[in-house]
DNA sequence: AACGTTTTCTTAACCGGTAAAGTCCCTATC
DNA sequence: GATAGGGACTTTACCGGTTAAGAAAACGTT
C-alpha cells in the first residue's frame, strides 16, 4: 500500500517553533523531568498550534509502548459473523481500549498453528503490546509459544487448559451443574445437552460437568451432542433429538450459546411441540436475542460485554508487568424465561 | 506499554549471515531488481534460517507501504454487539485482507467528529493504509476531511452521501420500493416501515422511497417510524403499531434490520396475532436469524459478507490509485419465506 | 572566589527498515 | 584499447521519534 499523506507536521517543526531542540519536544510529550515549567508550556503551546501529535509508528520503532492489542480469532470467516458472543466480547474489550486511546488489532486464522505464527510476527514486529488469546483447547500450542516469545497475554479460558498463562475465565462447570440441576428440580428426568465446537476446552468442562451432574442426579436419560455453534446445527442435533418415541425423548435441552437455543426453539414449533410445555429450552450466553423469541428463552445469563472488558483490563495488567494469575469472573447465572417450566407429564 | 520481545533478528543480522548489506536484502525481499539469482537465494535461506521477517513498524516509518486497513464504527459500545449487520460485514472485510495479509484495526467511537479525529490520527500516524468509512449522513464531515488529508478511502453508502468519494453501496431505495410493491401485489393496502437510526443517509433514502411508493400504488395507509435499530426499538414500534383497532392497523410491516424483525415476530405471537395471516412481516439484511424463527422470516436478501469484501477490494484499488468511482453491489432481493402472505380479510 | 551540584537543555546515536546515489567490475562497441 | 553501458551490490541519508551522555548555566557551599 502506497499512498502519502499531505501535509506533514513532525517532531522537528514542532521543536523549531518552540525554539528548543527536539530531545526537549520528546521530554515533554512524554512527562519526563529535566525541563522547566516555562519551555514545556511553550512546547505544547507550539505543538497544539501546529496540530502536533507524536508519531506512533516511530515512537514505537524507537522502543516505546505500542498502542495496539492483538486478537485472532480461529473460525472460518463465514461463521464470524454469526456468533453474537464474539462481537459482545469484542465490544467489552473496545470499551476499555477506548478510554486507553488503545485500538483492536482483529485478524482471522484458519487455525491454531497460524495464530501462533500471527501472533509472533504481530511481536516481534513490535505491531501489538500484548494480545487476547481466545478459544483454548488441549495441550494448546499458543502456551508454549507466547511463553517463549515473552509475548504479554491474556488467556481467556479455564486454568485448566491456559498452562501458566494469566487467565480469564468462567466457571462452566458449575454453570452447567447449576443448569442441570435445575432442570431436575423442575421435574426432568430425560436432559440433553447441544454443546459447541468439541475440540475446545471449554466444550470438553461442560460435557464432564454434564455427565458427573446427569449421574449424582441418577437421571433417567442424558444426551450430548457436539456442533459447530451454528444455528443449522443447533437445529439439526434438536429435531434429531426431538423425533425419539416420546416416552424415550429429552424434556430439556441445554444449548451452549443462544443462536442454537433460537434454532431449536424454532425446530420445536416446527415439530408441532409446545415450548415449555412439551420440551424445556435453556440457553447460554444470553444475548438479546433471548429476549426477542417467543416464548422468551431461559438462559445461563452471563455477562458477556464486562467478560471481554475484564480480559482486556487483564491485559493492560500483564503487561504493566504484573505476575501470571487467575482471574475468575461472575459464573453465569440462572436466568428462568418462558421457555423451562416442568414438563407436561 | 513496554514490554521487550526477547530475541531479535533484525535485517542485519541476515545480511551479515548471508554476506551482504542489509540494503542487498531490502532489495530482495521486496523482489526488486538488481540482485542474482544466486544471492537472492542466499539471502532468503539466512533469513529462513535465523527465521527472519521484515518488521513492519520499521518498514512503515521508512516510508512504503502499510499493511493495515482501518475501521471506526460509530457506535455506542454496548450496542455493537447486537448488530449481526457488523459482524457479517467485517467478517467480509476480513475475508480479502487475509489474503493480502492485511490487518484490520477497529475503533469504536462515540460521534463522527470522534471518527474524523481517529481517522486523521491513524493517517498522520501512518497507523493505516487507508479506511472503510461506513454509516454516511448527510453533509458528513469525513467528506471533506478525508479529501483534506489524502487519506485513502473506500466509502460504504450511497453516492448521494459520500460526496466525491469512491463508494460501495445498494440500491436501497429499488430495494424499497420492491418490498412494498411486493406487500401490495400480495393484496396488503395498509403497510408500516420500522426504520433505522433516522440520521444516517441510507435511512433517510430508504424513507423517501417508502413515500414514494405508498404514494405511486395509492395505499390506504402508510406508517412509517424510525428507531435505533436494537430489537427492543423494533419491538416496541411493532407494538405500537399493531395495537391500533384492527381496521386501521398495517397488515405488514417492513423493518430496516432482521433483528427488530426478529423481536416484532415475537411481539405479534405475544399478542396472539398469528404471523402472516394477521400480519405480514419482512425483514432487512437477512442474516441466519431469518432462517431460525418460526415462522421463517421474508426478507430483503443481502449479501453483507460479500458487501464487506467488496468494500475492502475496492479499499485495496483506491490504494493502488484507481481514482474516483462508485461501485453498487447486487441490490438486495426478496427471499419470500413464511412470515408474508395475503392479508387475512 | 573556587568548586561541586543541580537543573535545564542539546547532541548524537540508535530503532529497523527503505531508496536514491554511488562504486566496481564485466562486457559490448567503434 | 579507450569508452560507454549495464548489472550487482554497497553506501549513505533518511523516516520520526527516544534516550543516554554531554554541556552550559544557575545555585549553594565553604
Amino acid at each position: 500500500m502506497t499512498a502519502q499523506p499531505t501535509s506533514r507536521v513532525t517532531i522537528k517543526d514542532v521543536a523549531a517553533r518552540a525554539g528548543v531542540s527536539k530531545g526537549a519536544v520528546s521530554l515533554a510529550f512524554n512527562h519526563k523531568p529535566g525541563l522547566s515549567e516555562a519551555t514545556r508550556d511553550r512546547i505544547f503551546l507550539a505543538a497544539r498550534e501546529l496540530g502536533w501529535a507524536p508519531n506512533l509508528t516511530a515512537r514505537t520503532l524507537a522502543g516505546s509502548r505500542v498502542d495496539v492489542v492483538g486478537l485472532a480469532i480461529c473460525r472460518p470467516a463465514r461463521l464470524l459473523g454469526l456468533e453474537p458472543f464474539y462481537m459482545e466480547f469484542v465490544s467489552g474489550v473496545e470499551s476499555v481500549l477506548i478510554e486507553r486511546n488503545c485500538s483492536l488489532l482483529l485478524r482471522l486464522v484458519r487455525n491454531v498453528e497460524e495464530e501462533v505464527g500471527l501472533q509472533e510476527s504481530w511481536w516481534r514486529g513490535r505491531q501489538v503490546g500484548g494480545s487476547i488469546l481466545v478459544d483454548f483447547r488441549a495441550d494448546d500450542p499458543r502456551v508454549a509459544a507466547t511463553g517463549r516469545l515473552g509475548l504479554p497475554v491474556v488467556a481467556v479460558g479455564h486454568p485448566a487448559f491456559t498452562g501458566g498463562l494469566t487467565s480469564v475465565w468462567t466457571d462452566d462447570a458449575t454453570a452447567v451443574t447449576e443448569a442441570v440441576r435445575y432442570l431436575a428440580v423442575l421435574g426432568h428426568r430425560r436432559i440433553a445437552r447441544v454443546g459447541g465446537a468439541a475440540a475446545l476446552g471449554h466444550t470438553a468442562m461442560r460435557t464432564a460437568a454434564f455427565d458427573e451432574a446427569a449421574r449424582s442426579l441418577e437421571l433417567a436419560g442424558a444426551w450430548q451432542v457436539t456442533t459447530d455453534y451454528s444455528g443449522e446445527a443447533g437445529g439439526r442435533a434438536t429435531r434429531s433429538l426431538l423425533t425419539a418415541p416420546s416416552a424415550d425423548r429429552p424434556t430439556a435441552i441445554v444449548y451452549d450459546n443462544d443462536i442454537m437455543a433460537v434454532a431449536g426453539l424454532s425446530v420445536a414449533a416446527e415439530m408441532g411441540l409446545n415450548v415449555p410445555r412439551d420440551v424445556s429450552l435453556l440457553a447460554w450466553d444470553d444475548s438479546q436475542l433471548c429476549r426477542l423469541t417467543h416464548p422468551t428463552l431461559s438462559a445461563m445469563s452471563h455477562d458477556v460485554h464486562g467478560f471481554g472488558a475484564e480480559a482486556a483490563r487483564t491485559l493492560f495488567a500483564v503487561i504493566t508487568g504484573e505476575g501470571p494469575g487467575s482471574h475468575p469472573v461472575p459464573t453465569p447465572v440462572l436466568t428462568p424465561r418462558g421457555s423451562t417450566a416442568p414438563p407436561a407429564v
